[in-house]
DNA sequence: CTGGATCCGTCAAGATACTG
DNA sequence: CAGTATCTTGACGGATCCAG
């Protein structure tokens, strides 16, 4: 993976780019959540790129694992202090998104 | 590409996903450009790519087409008013990414 | 000048099976 | 429960050639 980056922008999409990220994140900001729990929300993900993404997002910072050595293994994923920070940046992106989806539906040609 | 997006925020990502459209969509904030003005910031990039990219973007509705019919063929492309909301979008996502990058400075290890 | 068409390499993503 | 290993596939991106 590239790390060549002129313009920060390109970082957000970088760290966001997953097709599965953006929506690891959207869980985890709302609570904690255990491997298997993002695997019931998150309908269509296989564990082995729900493992591989939280370990990318685990990298970057924004998020943290917490294991609990109990007899049935529980791993817990949360957000990080530092990714917290992106929960305003998610919340733009989100608004904008949503206007993007309704704008589709209310203009089918310009 | 599928378009089954449950999550407003996957509508950005999706919408920015791109190599190179987050740096397109940049220099298109600042100001319009040719398709050559872009070949010629955009370093790396090859007019299929830049093409692609740009028609992706144009039928997201966020820039616009424009050509004359001179004799040297000339087409300018632009940000479409709903593009130009994607702006704050694209200004908080950039502080962030400045932030992030500074921060991978300055904590090598956690 | 502005792309479209085509071929090809690379890498992310998916499916499946297996492990501690 | 929480992953890892391996294989396959398909999208993405690059290079080159060609056309209006």
């Amino acid at each position: 993976m590239i790390d060549q980056r002129e313009y920060p922008i390109e970082t957000v999409i970088h760290v966001l780019g997953g097709k599965w990220k953006p929506i690891i994140l959207w869980h985890l900001m709302d609570s904690d959540k255990r491997f298997s729990d993002l695997e019931k929300l998150i309908p269509g993900v296989s564990s082995k790129m729900l493992a591989q993404h939280l370990r990318n997002l685990q990298q970057a910072g924004i998020i943290e694992r917490t294991v609990y050595p109990t007899v049935p293994p529980k791993v817990e994923y949360s957000l990080s202090e530092y990714g917290k920070t992106l929960i305003p940046v998610a919340e733009v992106m989100c608004d904008w998104g949503e206007g993007h989806n309704e704008r589709k539906r209310d203009e089918p040609a310009s």
